[in-house]
DNA sequence: TCCATTATCTACAATGATTGTTGAAAAACA
DNA sequence: TGTTTTTCAACAATCATTGTAGATAATGGA
């Protein structure tokens, strides 16, 4: 995602105005990594501003999304989650214990809908999920973190 | 899924109570391959019981859910949509368009997460879903489909 | 078959995430 | 600085889903 700086260019070269609100926003979201729901952007916002509202939390992440600037994520755990990284093509870790959503860093570009299966579906894009323990949430073995699982696909 | 008469034994064996509204249920998704909402079992339901309650439809499918006959699934179209297949593994197509879900009835053996790309996360499964038009929202080309488009992965 | 037990039913209210509305306030640009 | 237009916060409303309660029905045994 881009700086704070650059986002209010683009707000205003896109005839948004640009409030203390939404840089408090853009400073929040910069360099989030955990891809957080607008609950916790404005649980995180609201440390500075403490009036800032929901709503405006809302409406400014669907700017940001409206502009590329960050991704709403749907991962199964209940709210929107937002993606800053939209540079880099990814897929998503989700942890099955926490929610902890984090970006996978690997494109997958074997991947293919195999001849005949899709069902006459003109299919343009993949998402995948991998869906396990975050570090924090994995039970120690001895000291370390138990083996590592086979991956069901 | 299993037939309506395996069902019943099923949930009379595990202590539940096979009402006409639930065999009703059962018939419903016997067969149903477009992975519905609650909202949609119910529809189809009231078709034949005209005062089944949403409410019974949630709990029967979480029944289902429970004994491991119907999967919960959550592709981002807003709704819980369920998923009567279980017995082979496989992956979603999604409509971009209407929401329509189907199985792609494939696995993807070769598909790991690249090492040092797990962020400490112990996976142990992955979920794809395939973006795309269905049959029915394809724009029409000369009266054949348009051109299949290349999966970004 | 009839009873007693226990689960399930419907109707209704409540929840949690998100969106709509409105008058007041603040940013943009001349 | 003034005017225009957007955005703000507070509040109510929505949608999918879940909780509650008393009435009803399925089950298993007498």
């Amino acid at each position: 995602m881009r700086t704070p700086e650059e986002l209010t260019e683009l707000f205003r070269s896109t005839g948004r105005k640009v409030t203390a609100q939404r840089l408090c926003i853009f400073r929040v979201l910069q360099g989030d990594v955990t891809h957080p729901s607008a609950e916790s952007v404005h649980a995180l916002a609201s440390r500075e501003m403490e009036t800032i509202s929901l709503k405006t939390v809302y409406q400014t992440l669907y700017d940001l999304a409206e502009l590329g600037e960050i991704v709403p994520l749907d991962v199964g755990t209940g709210m929107t989650r937002f993606d800053p990284n939209v540079d880099d093509p990814h897929h998503h870790l989700v942890c099955r214990q926490c929610g902890r959503v984090r970006d996978l860093a690997a494109s997958f570009p074997e991947l293919r809908v195999p001849e005949g299966a899709d069902l006459g579906y003109q299919v343009g894009s993949a998402e995948i999920v991998f869906r396990g323990l975050c570090p924090e949430c994995q039970p120690e073995v001895r000291g370390r973190r138990a083996s590592v699982t086979q991956v069901q696909t």
